[in-house]
DNA sequence: TTGCAGTCAATATC
DNA sequence: GATATTGACTGCAA
């Protein structure tokens, strides 16, 4: 039925959601693939009038199992498909062969010529893709990217510190000349891998350029051959450049950032980089816990208080929230891969405190619920608490602005911080509850009282570290949360979905373990709440069929 | 407009 | 010297 108004009906692309574009990029692909070497259209993937949405072709094609279910994801719901993309596997074919060929990337930019970041620079987000996949390899990178079947971006960063260590290798040599990206992304990348289903089309390149950068024999081989030609030009411009004045570049390597603009219009236009102290991390932090999504004016009082730039404070909680998400599935990774035991304690204490409080895309819900008075009561001692630090300094100012807004709602999602004590385990129980309430909206400040709690506040330094060590058990709900939206609760990293991939693009990235590898379903905790979300809903259909009034509880 | 993803690149740390 | 951290920026979507 779908597939009939679709061809009979298309809608223009532009009226199109990310979602509704995938039939027609399929489509696209299908018809790439039987007109042979057809290209698609890719225009990289900001602009790019294709691919851009593509962000979950991870199962490219299961269109036996349609969509009846908004999370195609469930393995279950789709019986794997046997295959059943057949045209996707035949648009892939070429791409296949062109993956099995000894890594391009290094190729190329060995002999000789760093991959031209100058290349057109039209293909915006690509320009200076190091994977000088010549002619249409190059798109061909981003049709990967699209039908990629779900990596396994954790393993797959494992296994590419694990050779690049062995064999001493830098991030930097590895990120510029493979994925094109620089030392501080690749570290972080390589730190922080977020599941597959949690990357946009962009996001995923540099996993499906790790992986086929695995997948090549000589990948090591190359790579050392790289750095030694570096060394070497490093070497002789060395001894070359003593007479003149050039200032040794850093061993032009993939990206040609050197001769990238402009000669030198930087030196005045330098601003010096911004360190924030820690007392005014402190506060800001506590300004996080207390209202993760600060309004306007919270962040002018707060800019002004710490005598920050308004800028620099939203810059913050932008930075500030988006990593500790990454921090939480992390530790949601570990946690699937080994039993959820140990992943409390594990990260970071930074990551700890943070993450877990949290994220609020994962566990918006619980506080907000059951928080406002809560968190009021945490609040109280907040202020108080404030003084912990330094006499008192911004961190101070900072925690006494918070309260005031208070009322504006901290977005429940971030509820954060632990999930106060109140409710020691809120647990599976709490956690299933949430589906059934209406679409938590992602994410999106929220306005409703939910202040988080923030035991934080009430004890400072070490107090952050007590309330995250308590956290964990709350935690744990609101990450599964996050697994759970997806379909039956299976983080993307986990393995169903690569389990049903067609065995085509399997090989053609070479998964040896991908995603399958943890399948968190392993893990009891989710199991529990699989069964809980189970009986929820089971109760829910009860109670829809006969009208009943229920009392709900979780 | 606001929030986010993805990065860069300056610094900090190891 | 390599790696980790982090403030700032860009582009996009809702």
């Amino acid at each position: 039925g779908s597939v009939s108004d679709m061809l009979s009906r298309p809608k223009p692309w532009s009226k199109l959601t990310q979602k509704g574009r995938e039939p027609f990029i399929r489509m696209q692909l299908w018809l790439n693939g039987e007109l042979g070497q057809g290209v698609l259209p890719v225009q990289g993937q900001q602009q790019g009038p294709v691919l851009h949405s593509m962000t979950s072709l991870q199962d490219p094609l299961q269109q036996g199992c349609v969509s009846s279910e908004s999370t195609p994801k469930t393995s279950a719901s789709c019986s794997p498909a046997p295959e059943s993309p057949m045209s996707s596997s035949e648009s892939v074919k070429s791409l296949t062969e062109l993956v099995q060929q000894p890594c391009p990337p290094i190729e190329t930019s060995k002999d000789g010529k760093p991959p031209e970041p100058s290349d057109p620079p039209a293909s915006d987000s690509q320009p200076t893709t190091p994977l000088p996949l010549s002619g249409h390899s190059a798109l061909s990178i981003q049709e990967l990217v699209a039908m990629s079947p779900e990596l396994d971006t954790y393993g797959i960063t494992k296994r590419v510190k694990e050779v690049l260590t062995d064999n001493n290798l830098g991030q930097r040599l590895f990120g510029e000349t493979i994925l094109g990206l620089t030392q501080g992304s690749v570290s972080d990348l390589l730190a922080r891998p977020k599941p597959w289903h949690k990357l946009s089309l962009k996001g995923r390149e540099p996993f499906v350029r790790m992986q086929l950068w695995l997948n090549d024999p000589n990948n090591v081989e190359k790579l050392m051959d790289m750095k030694r030609m570096e060394k070497k030009a490093y070497m002789k411009r060395r001894h070359s450049s003593v007479s003149d004045s050039q200032p040794c570049e850093p061993p032009s390597t993939g990206i040609d950032y050197s001769q990238g603009a402009s000669p030198q219009p930087q030196h005045q236009l330098k601003k010096p980089r911004v360190v924030l102290a820690p007392e005014e991390k402190e506060a800001l932090k506590r300004a996080y816990q207390q209202k993760p999504y600060p309004s306007p004016k919270t962040i002018e009082e707060l800019a002004t208080q710490l005598n920050l730039k308004t800028s620099t404070v939203i810059n913050w909680f932008h930075n500030y929230r988006s990593r500790i998400r990454r921090e939480l599935f992390i530790e949601e990774i570990q946690a699937g891969s080994q039993g959820q035991a140990g992943a409390s304690d594990s990260p970071s204490a930074r990551s700890g405190r943070a993450a877990p409080s949290s994220e609020g895309d994962s566990c918006d819900g619980v506080e907000a619920a059951e928080g406002p008075g809560a968190a009021d009561a945490e609040e109280s001692g907040g202020p108080g608490a404030a003084a912990k630090s330094q006499g008192g300094g911004p961190a101070e100012a900072a925690a006494a602005a918070a309260p005031e807004e208070r009322e504006e709602a901290p977005r429940p999602a971030e509820k954060a911080e632990p999930p106060p004590s109140g409710t020691p385990a809120p647990d599976a129980a709490t956690d299933e509850s949430r589906p059934q309430a209406p679409p938590p909206p992602p994410e999106g400040p929220a306005d409703g009282p939910g202040p988080v709690p923030n035991p934080a506040a009430a004890a400072p330094a070490a107090g952050e570290d007590a309330a995250t060590s308590a956290a964990p058990p709350g935690e744990g709900p609101c990450r599964a949360r996050d697994g759970a939206d997806r379909s039956s609760a299976l983080p993307s990293t986990s393995a169903p979905a690569a389990a049903r991939r067609p065995s085509s693009l399997q090989s053609l990235f070479g998964l040896p373990e991908a995603a399958g590898a943890r399948d968190s379903r392993d893990n009891p905790l989710r199991k529990k709440k699989a069964a809980n979300l189970n009986s929820i809903i089971h109760r829910l259909e009860k109670a829809a069929s006969r009208e009943e009034p229920i009392e709900w509880e979780f």
